[in-house]
DNA sequence: CGTATTGCTACAGTAATTGTAGCAAGGAAG
DNA sequence: CTTCCTTGCTACAATTACTGTAGCAATACG
C-alpha cells in the first residue's frame, strides 16, 4: 500500500490546524455535554453538575476553565455559566446532531 | 438563585435519550478525530494511526470497535476502515465545524 | 522460504477522571 | 452579629483511561 506520511507530524493535536485544536478540545470528557446543557439557558455550577449526571466537580471545573479560555463559555456577574456569542454559534453547529441521534436511535 | 432542575433528570448518560449516548460516544478521546480523518477516504489501521499523530493502537482499536458497533464505521473486505452511509451522514454534521474552527483561530 | 503488509493484542507506566469532602465569599434572615 | 444557605472552586486518594513499545497470527508476494 502507499507510503505514508513521513512528514514531520508533531505529536499532540496542536499541529497549527485550528480544526485539530477544536476536535481535541471537544474530544474531552464532558465538554460536548456541557455545551449541550448550556444550549438554552445559563446554569450555576451546581445546576450544571446536576444536569451532567453529578459529574465530578473537579473535571467540570477544568472543562469550564478550558471552555472559558476558548471563549465559548463565560461566568455571568450574578453567577452562573452561560454561552458566549461564539459559544452559541458553536452550539448551533451541533443542533443537527439532535435530530441525527433520534434517527440513529442506538 | 432560582431553584433549578427539579425536573426528573435521571443519572447516567444512558437515560434513554439518544443524544446523550451520542455525546458520550463522541466525547471520548480520538473519536471525533477518527471520524474526521476518515471523512474523505477509507484508511488502513496503520494509515489511520499515522493520520492521528501516532496515537496508541490500543485506544484506536477500542474506538474503532465502538464506532463499528455504533454503525458509523466498517472494515472493508480488502482491509481498511471506512465510514458507513450513516457515518458519512454523521460526518456531514461536523463539516460546518471546519469553517467555524477557521474563524475561531485560537 | 524471506519479507512486508494487514488487523489486532499485551502490558507496564503515566495521565486523566471519579467520588467525597470541604473551603472562602456573599446574601438573607433572625 | 450570628446562623443558614448558596455561590464558585479546590484537595486528595482511588480508580479508570490512555500511552508507548513491542509483538502476534494471518495473508500475500517474490
Amino acid at each position: 500500500m502507499a507510503k505514508q506520511a513521513a512528514s514531520g507530524k508533531v505529536r499532540g493535536s496542536r499541529t497549527g490546524r485550528p480544526i485539530m485544536a477544536l476536535l481535541d478540545l471537544l474530544g474531552r470528557r464532558w465538554t460536548l455535554r456541557i455545551l449541550w446543557e448550556l444550549r438554552e439557558e445559563p446554569l450555576t455550577s451546581r445546576a450544571l453538575r446536576t444536569a451532567c449526571d453529578e459529574a465530578s466537580p473537579t473535571v467540570l471545573q477544568a472543562r469550564l476553565t478550558e471552555l472559558r479560555e476558548a471563549g465559548f463559555v463565560e461566568l455571568g456577574e450574578g453567577g452562573g455559566y452561560g454561552l458566549t456569542a461564539l459559544g452559541r454559534e458553536l452550539c448551533e453547529t451541533f443542533m443537527p446532531l439532535h435530530r441525527f441521534a433520534e434517527r440513529w436511535k442506538k
